[in-house]
RNA sequence: GCCCCCAUAGCCCAAUGGCAGAGGCAGACGACUUAAAAUCGUUCCAGUGUGGGUUCGAGUCCCACUGGGGGCACCA
């Protein structure tokens, strides 16, 4: 007698988990491959994860909101490629291996196979016939087809620079991996070290990279289009030849305030740079002491030091002389950290009457001042503040009496016509550093020999396989760990066949991201790094989903393999991907969380508390995707309840499969149609949680009317809750397909297509018309869709509220809006 | 310092310039139950951060401010 009672009176989800997912590895839904296929394109595309232990509740969010896209585009009838892979190179898995005696490729691999059995578990609509993973020398071996190819054109070279130095890592980093001065990685300080490194020329497309930023307005977020425009920093200027006393070339700066060239009353020069020494080394042994002392100072500084504006300047004299090309001054030329050697040419006019950091260096050491622009602004002389501000030229020659527009390009035509300097832009974006000094990268397919110095290896020697890292000490010591693989180092010259030694740096593993998108396309293609064909089929990415934490690196790069590949021929667009949303992230009681902070939430434990489909539902439903979630804030156990809510709307739907819906109760028809109206355009806005909302709102509906005197027996009862499984299958596959097969259909409610609403019952025959007294609510009526202004009128004359409100008032206009709107304005 | 985004009920969030509430969470009450859970139903709750402006009408558009978040920052 009990067990009546208890008879469970909702769904066992886990059950209906273990159910459906050897049904659907048998159905394979996602396959994309199908050459026959006729069903129009759509790339979409989750950045690929890091293989570092289990998928986390980020992992999560993102392939949720990712799957969102991707099912929905499948049921409107498209061939959705949707696949996956791993960026599997990298830094962590040789950490795990130094710190726990595994081998990096071992590690890498098993974690690979942890998340795809939870991906698989969290009912991810990959196509997992494409799988790629970058550390298989199938992948990597085109990274150095890649890098021999921008080699060839110039684009990959090496050069000895101060470079990033992350004294932890042991390895140089990217600028883009360097946050306030700090290794992104690890938080240590970064230093500064003299290297011989590799470089991609990523500046030559700073301006494409800047301007084709136009194209994705709208496309992108504007926060990351912004991001990327203020990464890429271009300004424009002018540079300015000073002839220097004793020296036969003049020393050229970069200026964006060409107009204020009067008032540069002295010149500095980055300390660190090669001009720097050259100077000093003309002058008095004193100044060469302070000089070196000085610079030794500077070198031991690391940026986070050196960043600090409020720092006091700080500079030595080199006791040489430039002349000023405006009106022939000597002015002193200075050394100082405040000007960076890697930036413009590494030495500046200083104006002190009108830029704060020369004023500050100015009044530190007693230079003058000279005021060349009469803003209105206090003296800044006085105040200690440069007058930055518009204003009308003074103390300038031929400048005087000038706005600064004017001046400035008065004053670059003079310099061009002198032969004395052009106009100039000058980018913040520096290139890309893409050599490692580890060991769990792409080895650069480079030979030095020394006779015929850097070698290209030839094509056909790829790939240049990654030694075993049995026996090699992958301890971080500051050279590459493959420097010990003797066999592996020393090869014969592919030119001249004399020893020679392999390049023993790796890749930055940005390289590895920075096309993987095209390599999708033939995954498995042993003769090219992506099929051109497949390309012109697929590409680009029509909807790309990610994080906002690679707003800058990778999406910068990935671009710019883009323009490089487009410029090569290889591909024929420019842009490699049209759409992109960024997703929030997931936090716990308000902040990021982590082991340290204690408020971990497991991801695992989450699936074993509520299953998979309860986690997707509520990380689509939680809010805009854009935002981030606090997972206190949201309620796991309400998305499990709303899904028990459709599993036994399913259960009690008792209409044949395959009724003629046209006979169904109008009203709930009418709900059906505007959801299907309204969920399309919310899907395609990112306003998952709306469409969810929606679908809720549909449910209840379905829900009164099986409860109330329709009953479940009528024919539109089956039609809503055939569109609920559909939809719902975007958030929810496990209950939806469940669904489905209780409403008696076949597996594979994830290609079932999502119809069009029927226009017809879109169109309401009455509507709620409010009528206002000066923007006032005073009274509503039911009306014909078709009310004309004359029966608006006639219902405000009717209305007592109105009548009430406008009594003793005099009338000065009247606004309506038929059908839905009246406002009588009276005299205030 | 410069640039960008956000602010609606106790909470998460909706709302083509036109009735502030679609949905959910939490709460209260009721039905079912010996009881509880589950379920179903009902219900309480803000005038939209502050101050101006535009408009017949502003959560929505404009300006300023406050608070929160983010990006860049000695880039000449």
């Amino acid at each position: 007698m009990n067990e009546i009672r208890n008879e469970p009176t909702g769904p066992d989800v886990f059950a209906i988990q273990e159910k459906w997912l050897p049904v659907w590895d048998e159905l394979r839904p996602f396959a994309s491959g199908n050459k026959d296929d006729i069903r129009p394109k759509k790339y979409v595309l989750d950045m690929f994860p890091y293989p570092s232990g289990d998928l986390h509740m980020g992992h999560a969010e993102a392939y949720a909101l990712g799957d969102v896209i991707a099912r929905y585009w499948i049921q409107k009838g498209y061939n959705v490629m949707h696949p996956i892979g791993w960026d599997a190179f990298g830094l962590p898995a040789e950490n795990a291996a130094i710190k726990r005696k595994l081998d990096p490729k071992a590690w890498t691999y098993d974690n690979i196979e942890i998340h795809k059995a939870s991906m698989r578990r969290y009912a991810c609509s990959f196509d997992w016939d494409r799988i790629i993973r970058t550390c298989d020398p199938i992948y990597y071996r085109w990274n150095q087809w890649l890098f021999l190819e921008f080699y060839k054109k110039g684009l990959a070279y090496r050069k000895n620079s101060m470079v990033n130095w992350c004294p932890s890592c042991q390895t140089v980093l990217a600028n883009e991996q360097v946050v306030g001065g700090a290794c992104e990685r690890c938080d240590s300080v970064v230093t500064k070290k003299a290297l011989t490194q590799w470089f991609f020329r990523v500046t030559e497309y700073a301006d494409r990279l800047l301007d084709d930023l136009e194209l994705l307005e709208c496309a992108w977020p504007s926060k990351v289009l912004s991001m990327q425009r203020n990464w890429i920093g271009r300004s424009y200027g002018a540079e300015v030849d000073f002839a220097v006393d004793g020296r036969t070339e003049p020393i050229t700066v970069y200026t964006t305030r060409p107009d204020t060239l009067y008032g540069a009353t002295f010149m500095v020069v980055a300390v660190d740079s090669d001009l720097a020494a050259e100077l000093v080394s003309g002058s008095t042994p004193e100044v060469r002491m302070q000089f070196q002392a000085y610079l030794d100072e500077t070198k031991k500084s690391n940026d986070i030091e050196r960043m600090a504006t409020d720092r006091a300047k700080t500079g030595v004299d080199t006791g040489r002389f430039a002349v000023n090309p405006a009106n022939g001054e000597l002015i002193p030329i200075w050394v100082s950290d405040y000007v960076l050697a890697d930036y413009g040419t590494g030495a500046i006019m200083a104006v002190p009457a009108h830029d704060q950091r020369d004023l500050d260096f100015a009044r530190a050491l007693g230079l003058p001042v000279r005021v060349v622009v009469e803003t209105g602004e206090a003296d800044s002389v006085e105040t200690g503040v440069a007058t930055v501000g518009e204003g009308v030229l003074v103390n300038s020659g031929a400048l005087n009496g000038l706005s600064k527009v004017d001046a400035i390009s008065k004053m670059v035509g003079i310099l061009e016509e002198e032969g004395k300097g052009k106009a100039a832009k000058n980018f913040r974006l520096r290139d890309w550093l893409i050599s490692r000094q580890r060991y769990w990268g792409t080895p650069i397919p480079i030979v030095h020999c020394e006779s015929c110095g850097e070698v290209p290896v030839p094509q056909d020697q790829l790939p240049i396989e990654l030694p075993s890292a049995e026996g090699l000490d992958l301890a971080p010591k500051g050279t590459s760990p493959l420097g010990g693989a003797e066999e592996w180092v020393n090869v014969p010259c592919p030119s001249c066949g004399k020893p020679a030694k392999r390049d023993t740096d790796t890749m930055d593993t940005f390289v590895d991201s920075s096309w993987y998108f095209l390599r999708y396309l033939s995954p498995n293609s042993e003769t090219e790094a992506f099929s051109k064909e497949e390309a012109s089929k697929w590409a680009p990415v029509d909807q790309y989903v990610g994080g906002v934490t690679h707003a800058i690196l990778h999406l910068l790069y990935a671009r710019f393999f883009t323009k490089v590949l487009q410029d090569l021929g290889y591909v024929d667009f420019g842009e490699p991907f049209t759409r992109l949303l960024n997703q929030g992230m997931v936090l716990m009681n308000g902040s990021a969380m982590s082991k340290s902070r204690g408020n971990l939430v497991k991801l695992g434990d989450q699936l074993d508390e509520h299953g998979a489909d309860a986690i997707r539902l509520t990380m689509a439903f939680a809010g805009p995707p854009e935002d981030d979630i606090d997972w206190a804030d949201v309620s796991p156990a309400g998305s499990g309840k709303f899904l028990a809510r459709c599993w036994r709307l399913a259960n009690d739907v008792d209409v044949r499969v395959g009724v003629d819906f046209s006979k169904g109760n109008l009203e709930l028809r009418k709900a059906t149609h505007s959801f299907l109206r309204d969920f399309g355009t919310n899907i395609e806005n990112f306003k998952f949680n709306v469409g969810v909302a929606k679908l809720m709102e549909l449910v209840n509906a379905a829900r009164k009317t099986i409860d109330g005197s329709v009953g479940p027996t009528d024919p539109a009862v089956r039609e809503a809750t055939e569109i609920v499984a559909k939809a719902l299958s975007l958030f929810s596959p496990f209950m939806a397909e469940e669904m489905w097969e209780m409403l008696g259909h076949k597996p594979g409610v994830a290609l079932a297509l999502l119809p069009e609403a029927d226009p017809a019952l879109l169109v309401e025959s009455t509507l709620t018309a409010v009528l206002q007294v000066d923007g006032k609510l005073r009274d509503t009526v039911e009306l014909s869709v078709d009310a004309t202004d004359a029966d608006l009128q006639a219902a405000a004359d009717a209305s007592a509220a109105v009548q009430r409100a406008i009594e003793g008032r005099e009338i000065t206009k009247v606004i309506v809006r038929a059908p839905k709107l009246i406002n009588i304005v009276t005299k205030q």
